[in-house]
DNA sequence: TGTACATCAGTGAACGCGCGTTCACTGATGTAC
DNA sequence: TGTACATCAGTGAACGCGCGTTCACTGATGTAC
């Protein structure tokens, strides 16, 4: 009748602990945490809106009873906040790798385009999070995400800086320019996210018009200047 | 004891039928249904995303039983679509408007910005809602806003193109660099709307960022080529 | 103009359900000796 | 190494509550004659 050792099925598969034992405790319970976070990802990466998830909802995509929660979080604004502090983490490792493997001067833009895309692919529901709470969610996690996003944008700056990229750019000018650009950034998110996987074509003209963007940007860099009493040629040529 | 009439008080003030005989039937009816949309509006501009209202609050807000609700929309998505569209009525009237007074081509930017940060004042509401459910909200009502922005983007490409303002570009680059105007402009909506009322210099100082960095775009597309195989002086000058 | 009937926006009671939170608990891991 | 106790991550029952939705209704507005 039963041939097999017949293990007594566990509903959920993650943070199983009766079956690997020489995990310490503490790490368990980082386990568990982790697996809370990644579940409020995987339920946002479907179309919901991380204001619109309910603590229940989390743990139960978690594998965990909703009373566990309250050993990690106070509330589900503590695990956004936990979130966004992640989030954070992630883009400026993005930056710093980039920064690692040296801009080649020659297609900028397009190699940045592709390494940043790669990130996407990687954590894309990081991502997703980071653009959507920017202006959604909850007061106290939209200021979160945006100092975040702020510090990120200035990280940028001073390495533009550091690389004598833009010479002619007072710190000022490549901090405002860098807050544009990570706008760009942010806003493509859920554009490229949101393409049916079926579409390469209607992702390629996305990422193209994504390239053009930046490029208009940095174009207008090269040419600025910073005595903007008058800014330059505005008028019609 | 009752020395006046002692109007039997009603719950709450909009739409109050009985007290306002001469009013239509069916103007009654289109008066709740603003007083739905305009309800849900509210308790968003207190911080709260459109996802996370609930019907029954949007109805106490409105001053209904939750039942009439029934009679104007079948669920709240089918209210956030109708936000969408009047949302964008305002972003096309806003440009019909600025189309109609001419820009002025001195200093188009800082006008231009002048005008959209008085119809944000003017309708903070529903920027609010467009900039946030723009990546944040249901699929269905994250596409309707997608369809409505990049309507908006290409009107004002149009637009732009009829002035015969950047001559020297394509039809399609000025729909891109329309399209990162609006990106811009919606990103800057929660921004410049989160700014604490008694914090008229950190306003200030948000929108002159918000200026350069549109300065910068347009400044960009004056020096753009269309046949940028090589796309112009991006290596450090 | 007056009357009799139809329409239908808004009402109010009721439903089953999932929510967030409390509480006392269990039992494996960690610690002291 | 072995034993006795402390810790504490996760459990499971229970709670009160607001949710979305149904239903039969009311009574003012609209329509036909």
């Amino acid at each position: 009748m039963a041939p097999r050792p017949t293990r007594t099925p566990r509903v959920r598969e993650p943070s199983d602990p009766p079956t690997r034992p020489p995990l310490t405790r503490e790490a368990r319970k980082r386990r568990t945490r982790e697996a809370l976070m990644e579940a409020a990802l995987r339920l946002m990466s479907e179309g919901r809106s991380f204001t619109g998830l309910g603590l229940r909802e989390v743990t139960r995509e978690a594998g965990v009873v909703p009373t566990a929660f309250y050993r990690h979080f106070r509330d589900m604004d503590e695990l956004g906040l936990a979130l966004v502090e992640e989030g954070g983490t992630t883009l400026r490792r993005l930056l710093r790798d980039a920064r690692r493997d040296g801009l080649p001067v020659s297609d900028v833009i397009r190699n940045s385009v592709r390494i940043y895309k790669s990130y996407l692919e990687e954590h894309p529901r990081q991502f997703l999070f980071v653009a959507s709470e920017r202006s959604g969610g909850s007061p106290v996690i939209r200021a979160a995400v945006r100092r975040e996003v702020d510090h990120f944008a200035n990280e940028m700056a001073q390495d533009l800086r550091d690389l004598r990229y833009l010479p002619h750019l007072s710190m000022e000018t490549l901090q405002m320019m860098c807050g544009l650009v990570v706008k760009v950034m942010l806003s493509a998110v859920a554009d490229i996210l949101d393409v049916p996987a079926n579409q390469p074509r209607q992702e390629e003209e996305l990422l193209d018009t994504f390239v053009r963007q930046l490029r208009l940007v940095f174009l207008g860099a090269t040419v600025w200047r910073e005595d903007r009493a008058r800014p330059g040629p505005l008028s019609p040529s």
